[in-house]
RNA sequence: GCCGCGGUAGUAUAGCCCGGUCAAGUAUGCGGGCCUUUCGAGCCCGUGACCCGGGUUCAAAUCCCGGCCGCGGCACCA
């Protein structure tokens, strides 16, 4: 292991010991003084957006790439217009997605477009005698195949299957009354090995692809089109979820019979989001049948790079929990609490601090002159500006749950401004007395320290907090130099938690809680 | 059922290939303290794990066998 280490220092490939902490070293990939330039590429399925997992794979892949200094591809599988119908949205979604997460590709390629390539490699496999077009319907095949026998079209001559071939192209076949085989071993234990199907027909007068529209009638399969072009574009090592360990087994054929070199295989574990929803099929189920209950494809329970982005996660703290898990083929369940941390460190710096008050009260101060103002900066460390709070009127918003927590006539001070008592209630509110100004003061008394807004300057605030399943609005007042702040902007609620700030009218403003 | 891959603290991960330096490192969580005009950040201390059983060996988290458990796959999806 230490010469490995030791290696890798040396090409360059690991970060010195005295660089960032957090930047973990990735593992090397397998054999890559055997091919070269190391080549990656990221493969996704544009019929919905990206999400966690699909990131895992994105991520490792263009990381290794950079590592390496190779090259990184972006690959659009859309060769499915019936099952997993492309949507045009999704295209543009996952390359935005990918930005975000910092993820820059040398090459981009859509395989709809490349059905000409995948058609004359179909035809030099069926030329050698490796394919066949098989003219059984599936159940019947699939009796040929689970007893490990050939069915009748396997053994046609080349010759003939050619001549189906352009006529199946030419679109003589329908749905289902053809599929394109490939000759593997009939009695692998495995059935799902057996002579698989290379291509199949679909109506796309009925099931139009969104980019190719109906030129096409037959389309490879996922496993077809992907070793095709793994091997086309150079790719040398695939980084991918163990889901597909089987799919290297059939791919490696068309490798065997055509004299290709099968790139590195690296599979990894699934990942999973503590509280949050991962499953593309569960979601888009659940946006189709009952999109009233949900906020699109971002909805900030779901664990969609978009979605995640929206709830105030930023790209670096995804990039560094993919990274921390490498290419460990277990399993892993990543807890909220644990990525909040991770972001918290991330956000920190750069969160302006807001005061906003939940289950607000009313507390009427005597004894203090104004109008007054006072100018607070946004953040106690950095240099992000300042804001003006302005006391027209001694009143200020307090948290009643601070209030809970409060004898009579103990002293509070209320954050970069004065020292106070309770004094009784009041139809109008709480009364309280000026105490001190000064924090020393304070300090002296004991007094909690809490945030408040001026009664007569601030503005309403919709907190979104995600609750289980649920999202939960909750009715709180923030202080009026939200107002000042942008969309998408990622705060610090002083003493509540992260958010990031959703919508902003004229008045209210909508802030999603990222985290504590 | 069949095929494949795994199992290190609450969670995630390092170590496993090439057995000793591992009475197991790191992060987060949790407990305590310091600091701080936040219940945030920072700093310090503590807590806590090698799935089970056999075998090989002077020596096993690491190698071998068996068991148990978990996950994935078994499409004319990707």
């Amino acid at each position: 292991m230490t010469e490995l280490k030791e290696l890798a220092e040396k090409l360059g490939l690991v970060e010195s010991r005295e660089s960032k902490k957090e930047e973990r070293v990735l593992p090397p990939l397998p054999n890559v003084d055997m091919w070269g330039n190391v080549v990656t590429r990221f493969a996704p399925n544009p019929d919905f957006p990206i999400h966690l997992g699909n990131a895992r794979a994105a991520i490792l892949s263009h990381e290794y790439a950079r590592m390496y200094k190779g090259k990184f591809i972006l690959r659009f599988e859309d060769t499915d217009p019936r099952t997993k119908p492309p949507l045009p949205f999704s295209y543009l979604i996952i390359e935005k997605d990918l930005r975000w997460l910092g993820i820059t590709w040398d090459e981009k390629y859509i395989q709809s477009m490349r059905m000409d390539k995948y058609y004359s490699i179909a035809k030099k496999l069926i030329e050698l005698g490796y394919a066949y077009v098989d003219l059984c319907k599936k159940d019947v095949f699939r009796e040929y195949r689970n007893a490990g026998k050939a069915c009748p079209h396997r053994d046609m001559s080349p010759e003939q299957h050619l001549e189906l071939f352009d006529k199946v192209i030419a679109g003589e076949f329908g749905e289902g009354e053809a599929v394109i085989r490939i000759k593997t071993d009939l009695s692998h234990p495995d059935p799902a090995i057996r002579d698989w199907v290379m291509f199949r027909i679909i109506d796309t007068t009925r099931n139009p692809h969104p980019i190719v529209g109906d030129r096409y009638r037959l389309w490879p399969t996922y496993n077809f089109a992907a070793a095709v072009d793994d091997h086309l574009m150079g790719i040398t090592h695939i980084l991918r979820g163990k889901e597909h360990a089987l799919n290297t087994a059939k791919q490696i054929y068309i490798y065997k019979y055509l004299g290709w070199r099968y790139p590195e295989v690296v599979n990894f574990g699934r990942v999973g989001l503590e509280g949050l929803i991962l499953s593309k099929t569960w979601i888009k189920n659940q946006l189709k049948n009952n999109p009233e209950k949900f906020m699109g494809f971002d909805d900030i329970r779901f664990a969609t790079i978009s979605g995640l982005r929206r709830r105030g996660i930023v790209p670096e703290t995804i990039k560094e929990i993919i990274l921390s898990l490498g290419l460990s083929p277990v399993d892993a369940r990543i807890s909220w609490v644990n990525l909040a941390a991770i972001n918290r460190k991330n956000v920190d710096p750069i969160a302006k601090r807001i005061f906003v008050i939940c289950n607000p009260v009313k507390v009427v101060i005597e004894g203090v002159e104004t109008p007054r103002e006072i100018e607070i900066p946004f953040h106690p460390a950095k240099d992000l500006g300042k804001r003006k709070l302005v006391l027209a009127k001694p009143e200020v918003y307090i948290s009643s749950k601070d209030l809970e927590n409060i004898n009579q006539g103990a002293v509070i001070r209320l954050m970069e401004l004065f020292n106070i008592v309770i004094e009784r209630n009041s139809k109008d509110g709480i009364i309280a007395k000026y105490h001190s100004a000064s924090l020393d003061e304070a300090k002296k008394w004991g007094a909690p320290i809490i945030q408040w807004v001026p009664c007569n300057d601030s503005i309403k605030v919709d907190l979104l907090r995600v609750e289980g399943m649920k999202i939960r609005k909750e009715h709180c007042i923030g202080e009026s130099s939200l107002k000042t702040l942008r969309e998408g902007e990622i705060i610090q609620m002083v003493r509540l938690g992260f958010g990031k700030i959703e919508k902003i009218s004229k008045a209210r403003i909508s802030i999603i809680y990222s985290h504590e």
